[in-house]
Order: C-alpha cells, then structure tokens, then sequence
DNA sequence: AATATCGTACGAAAATATTCGTAGTACGAA
DNA sequence: TTCGTACTACGAATATTTTCGTACGATATT
C-alpha cells in the first residue's frame, strides 16, 4: 500500500477529531464513550481508528500512562482550512464568495455573528486582515 | 449490501460533476478527455464510474442514440448546499458563521464580492432572506 | 464484404476505509 | 496470590470506492 501522505481526514475520523478539539486530550475510552452517545461503535473500532490516525499523523499520543492519551496533530482551524480548499476546488470552482454567500444563505445565523463577519469585510477592506 | 441512498458525491464523481455543469450534457468520451487533462484515467473507468453514477441518481442519461448522453441530476447549487452542510457538521460543528470567517480570512475576496456579501448580510438581517 | 474503430456492459481486481474479534498484559480488589 | 477488569496490539472480515480487462455489438473505412 502507498504512503498515506494527505492530512484529509475521512468523516469518520473526523467525528473523533471532534471530539478531542472539543474536550482537549483524551483518551480512548472517553472518546469511544462519547461517540457512543450519537451512534453505536465497539470500543476496539475506535481504539483501531485512533491508533491508524496516529500513524497517518493525525493525532498524537502519549503512551507514559497505562491509558494513552491522543490529541489532535493538528489545530481545529487548520484542518478546517484544509477542508475548506478541499471543498472551494471540488465543488465551488474555487470561488469563495460563492461559498459564503450559499452558507450564509442556507443558514439562520445570529445577530453576533452578522456583526463578526461585518467586522472582517471591514478589515478585509482596509486591507488589515 | 446496502441500498445507497445519500446524494453525497465522492471526491472521484465530484469531478465529473465539475465536468458536466460546467460543459452541459456529455458523452463518456468528452468527459473522459477532459478528465486527462488533469490525470490520466482509462476510457471504462470513466465509463464505469458514470454508469455507477446514473445508477446511484446522481446522472440522467440519453441512451437514444450510440453514444449516451450524461447530464447531472442535480443542480451545481444544489449538490454545492448539501457538501456545505456536511463539512458544516463534520468539520465545523454546525457553525456556519465560523465557516465563513474562515473561507473569507483565507481567500482573496474581491471588493465586488465584499459589497454582495454585504448585501446578502442586510437582508438576513431584516428577515427578508 | 472484411477489418478496424468506437461504444456499452459487466465482472472483478486493487485501493481505501470501517468494523470487530481475539490474544495478551497490567493493575486493583478480594 | 488469584480473579476480574481495563487496556493495547494486531489480524482479518466487511464495506466502499476506484480502476481496468474482456466480451461483444454497431458503425465506419477500405
């Protein structure tokens, strides 16, 4: 098998993925329990994907203790940001304003948020960013 | 096995897509060429995979005359909406507005796009839409 | 008409991704 | 110390995606 030399996680890894930006390190068992509560998966599943993510470098370990404890290699924002170019070249001809305009369309966003995103066009504009 | 019903392209078919919105309705051997501009891919490949497609609904085909005659089942936009909502949840958590901070922070967006998007952000907040 | 060319259908190999069973080890409780 | 539990390692079964060879019919060329 070739060398998996890609950073794009699959969406199963990225459920686990989830998980650790949310919680910060940790380990196996917390993450399979946690999985749990959306879909049923066996712990060794879990275990399994999380030690092949570790080898393709998706996540860390620190195997001291008898339970290791994984984190993510990779910043939440920088994996979105792979994920995103991804997605503007497969789908959106590389258009971004195409793709914002199209999320921001389909989805209720709130008073604060209109405000944020004002705020970097703004800086966007004056060519701060 | 199971019956396949999502409409979620792969990566593989997203390019044919790519293809067909961009070119309208095809054969097998336009899009084949068009796709070894890119990569090299054996004629029944790309055969196979838009046969795959048709059968999974993602294309419509003429089959009246020898050369069959491929066009998407679904809008560029349409098909663009639902990968949005997938990496939304997948990689984003749900947060659109995170979403489109991030792809307007990475990409150069041009004044035209900044004013549009502008727009779009007035009219969702008067609740127009 | 004979032959080369172009097209579809289809099975199956190859590559990837996902799931889990089993074995073995470390640790704590009785 | 002995037993039960928690953990890792690892092979392998499944499922899914991608690739292509082969067969075979239709059409064009000579």
């Amino acid at each position: 098998m070739a060398k998996k030399t890609s950073l794009q996680p699959t969406a199963a890894e990225l459920e686990i993925l989830q998980i650790l930006w949310k919680n910060g390190p940790s380990t196996v068992r917390f993450v399979n329990e946690n999985l749990n509560s959306k879909k049923v998966v066996g712990y060794t599943t879990t275990l399994k994907m999380m030690q092949i993510m570790t080898e393709k470098k998706l996540l860390k370990r620190d195997s001291q203790s008898r339970s290791h404890i994984y984190r993510p290699a990779f910043a939440q924002q920088e994996t979105q940001g792979q994920l995103l170019d991804s997605l503007l070249q497969n789908a959106f001809g590389g258009s971004a304003s195409r793709l914002v305009m199209q999320a921001l369309g389909k989805h209720k966003t709130s008073k604060e948020e209109i405000i944020q995103i004002r705020e970097l066009l703004d800086k966007i504009e004056r060519g701060v960013k």
